[in-house]
DNA sequence: TTGAAAGCGGTACCAC
DNA sequence: GTGGTACCGCTTTCAA
């Protein structure tokens, strides 16, 4: 039971530990940590130590012991900017647990824009940044973002930015040098200095494609969303849909390819479906199963049939592709499980020296529905 | 530009600043702080240091600080165990964004199973939890769970849990014992020492059940996920339903409700849509427009006609919910901006003295369209 | 079996 | 204008 007067005083240290236990701070630190190397302490002096943390409602502090430790076992990765859809949230997640297992603490810190380093007196509040005369705020002119440095003050036993969020060369460097031991970048596979878990979202693009080539079609659309915060899944995707037609996936035959904004509104759908004959195109690639959806609903409200006129695909197979009618094809994509990242992350975390390496993270296969 | 030799030695310390600039480490102090206290530095030291501080990629350890200042300027906030919806995870970011502004670094730290305690030695592996042969692992045996423990050893300056997760009173006794200046649980009204964000899911049933009645339905289904992580939303979504028939919201009319569990599966929903007739329903709440949509299509292929046998509606006013036809009716959800969050936060870290208080964070309104 | 003491890296008070 | 220096809370030798 935790003493009823709670809020008011400073927290319990050790040290109100040891007094209350009539112990020394030392003890009290060799019982709450109970390693073997310790077993020689009194079976008496246990409990009371004990009893008396346990009055106290005492917590170790944290910073005290990564400070004394020199390293610590927290594990930061970065959270993406926009609502992230459910596959990758559930990658997210189970890494997370994942990790956990494997005696980690897992943060989730905001890869946003700029405003402070987390730094107690200091406010990232407009106005208070100018003050300090020197060169710039804190130097980091070479392009190392303001959020890095806030990870890097926490010291933590790896990195990880998963996508959107890109860490730059000069970052991992930061990083390094704080000492972290790994340092993992999760999405496009540029190499940086750093580790990296590829999942490239080029192959959804490619894959797409290469399954509408296949179907004998020629004149390929392709929804690029309007929304800003998807560009980092967005443009990959378009990049890859390109590069399927020039590595000529579709034995040479020339494919045409268009680009087509769409913003995730039932009016903007409506607006590309009304000069959807002026393009004159037989297939769409729609980023998305649920750009997709929004885009056959407004397809065949304008009197455009699927799959005859047009073949739409989209991706991410969510339930949302199988209600429709027709039933909509899309490019499924399977993550690595949240357990194999963990594993990797523990053994880069265990060997820092090793050698930047590469690793899939993904895989993409085509689910073939009615819409194609 | 930071030091090529980047990743072997051990991180520089203010100490090291010091010494390549020929200063002390508490003129380094002064000058990366650069408080307007000590503005007496002269303008050639202050250069010298950040030159120094550049060239080693000197990042203040953000422990050490936080050790010495005895308070931080961290915020925790739980992560959500299962992908939470789209507004959901907007109201999160948005509450990011605007503490960060205010100064505070912000963590999602999982909420989940127990584990480890973050201790850099200690994994949470099974097999080592059990060696301190003690009264049990840690303590608490008074259902404060482990997790908030980690929550305490960070000595945030502010801690909120965001639904599903829950705090017991041993829980908010625990953090603040541990200094932590504002405890605020954001979810159901229930007080526990607490201050809190009131987002009370119950009235998302009792619009939805109220409307449905105003609607002349008298023998109401609604959907219950079959999914598990999703119960913290369910429930009170479905005893909220109850609540408005209990209080009579339809002028006395006598209602029947009737639950209905949905997993989220075509299969599930084929099934539920069969045994539709016998079920002798005349409207339904769904949950959620996600549900909605899947048992839409269901009925729709068994033949039920909707609106006119079976009015359906959702809730969370997805875009889904304008994609089907009949368009469909939605309980739409707006919560509490991010920025007012954030302001309730940095209040209640400033004067930690307040009784705790309730907010409303959530209002709800009924979305009229064709399914019902 | 237990205690004393030396730091981990930063900050800030008080001298010089 | 700058440099000592005493802490913050915890871990961990080394003695006793």
């Amino acid at each position: 039971m935790t003493d009823p007067r709670s809020a008011s005083a400073s927290p319990p240290t050790s040290a109100d530990v040891a007094r209350r236990a009539g112990v020394s701070r030392a003890t009290v630190s060799y019982v709450l940590n109970g390693a073997e190397s310790s077993a020689r302490i009194s079976e008496a002096t246990r409990a009371r130590v004990h009893a008396a943390a346990d009055a106290l409602g005492y917590v170790p502090h944290a910073a005290a012991r990564a400070l004394r430790a020199g390293a610590s076992r927290m594990v930061l990765m970065s959270a993406p900017h926009v609502p992230a859809g459910p596959l990758y949230a559930r990658f997210a997640h189970e890494a997370q647990s994942a990790l956990r297992l494997l005696g980690y603490t897992v943060a989730h810190v905001a890869a946003g824009a700029a405003g402070d380093t987390g730094i107690p007196g200091v406010t990232g509040i407009p106005g208070v940044t100018g003050d300090d005369g020197g060169t710039g705020a804190s130097g980091n002119e070479d392009g190392t973002s303001v959020d890095v440095r806030a990870w890097a003050e926490l010291r933590p036993a790896a990195a990880v930015a998963l996508p959107p969020t890109v860490l730059t060369p000069a970052d991992v460097t930061l990083l390094k040098r704080a000492g972290t031991r790994a340092v993992i970048t999760v999405g496009p596979p540029r190499v940086a200095g750093a580790h990296s878990l590829t999942m490239d979202q080029r192959e959804v693009g490619s894959a797409a494609v290469a399954h509408l080539v296949e179907r004998g079609r020629r004149r390929v659309g392709v929804v690029v969303p309007a929304e800003p915060g998807l560009d980092a899944f967005a443009r990959p995707r378009l990049a890859g849909a390109h590069a399927a037609v020039a590595e000529g996936s579709g034995g040479g035959a020339d494919v045409r390819m268009t680009p087509l904004p769409l913003a995730l509104t039932e009016e903007s759908a409506a607006a590309l479906a009304a000069r959807w004959p002026a393009l004159g195109l037989d297939a769409v690639f729609a980023y998305n199963d649920e750009y997709a959806v929004l885009l056959l609903r407004a397809l065949q409200d304008a009197g455009v049939r699927v799959p005859e006129d047009v073949a739409v695909i989209g991706a991410d197979d969510l339930l949302a592709a199988r209600l429709t009618r027709p039933r909509l094809s899309s490019v499924r994509v399977e993550h690595a499980s949240g357990a194999d990242f963990a594993a990797y992350v523990d053994e880069l975390v265990r060997s820092p020296g090793a050698r930047p390496r590469r690793r899939r993270a993904m895989t993409v296969s085509v689910t073939a529905r009615d819409s194609t």
